[in-house]
DNA sequence: AATGAAACTGATAAGGA
DNA sequence: TCCTTATCAGTTTCATT
């Protein structure tokens, strides 16, 4: 399952990151390539799970969602049967776009996308009614100043 | 500039954020139309700005980029000279795939995704080198639960 | 919205460095 | 092993109906 990456590899996934819309022969002539290394090689990066799915970005202003919380979660509890109820909640509700257990004082953030601040509360109270949480803390996005999945391959 | 959006463009586009690798035909089946139609859908909604560039999503583990920090951040500091130059710094640092201005106590947060948490603290000496900010906080992710861009059309 | 035609692309096979 | 070329069914793109 040990899957060798090259310099090559992470050119065609760089060239990806980019412009996934483009044709084969485009992003080979991009890294420096023909089609068909490269198309074995985003199989192979793909069936290794390396490479996920493709999708596109959309514009969350132009769709009505104008509202973007970060929300600072402390809890008391930590038995393994709360935990796996709030996991569930946060993987259920859509508007929960990104959820990360952290180290240290606060236990949890997540990145809440919501259509306005009504939205946001009705989420805050169906989540606090399907699980305690000791402490919440939301932090108002004004402005979007970066946002990006890249990574500085 | 005004663009109206149906349920049919929605139906569309939440397809092409499930899987934005399919074709055409496919793509028209799931949301009950056929080619054409959707086709034109599509140009439309990409012309207006609403559809944005189509990506992949890497798998940031498997390419050794194993720690992920949000970083809140306050400044003394508002004079638009120095927001500038704030701001130029965030983009062109290609660890920082977030970067949000928030309403209250805390000014900005980030997200940034380094290798490790000597790259991390390389970044923070980097950027407080280039300005001036009052307090940081560095919260470490210990577990990435949910990561997504989908937004709930 | 359906048809259809031309250009383009993805996916694979065969053979070479 | 990895690359190049060749091939062709499938797909996109767009004009016409």
């Amino acid at each position: 399952m040990d899957i060798r990456i090259d310099d090559t590899d992470r050119k065609i996934m760089a060239a990806l990151q980019r412009d996934a819309g483009r044709s084969l022969d485009e992003i080979a002539r991009e890294v420096g390539s023909s089609k068909t290394p490269v198309w074995n090689r985003i199989r192979k990066l793909r069936d290794a799970g390396v490479i996920g799915p493709q999708t596109v970005v959309l514009d969350a202003e132009a769709l009505g969602f104008e509202a973007c919380f970060f929300v600072l979660i402390r809890t008391s509890e930590h038995e393994s049967k709360w935990q796996k109820k709030f996991l569930h909640a946060l993987q259920t509700r859509p508007e929960v776009q990104e959820a990360h257990r952290l180290a240290g004082d606060i236990d949890y953030i997540l990145k809440v996308r919501v259509k306005n601040a009504r939205a946001y509360d009705a989420f805050y109270q169906a989540l606090i009614s399907e699980v305690r949480v000791y402490n919440v803390t939301a932090l108002l996005s004004m402005e979007e100043i970066k946002s990006t999945t890249a990574l500085p391959l």
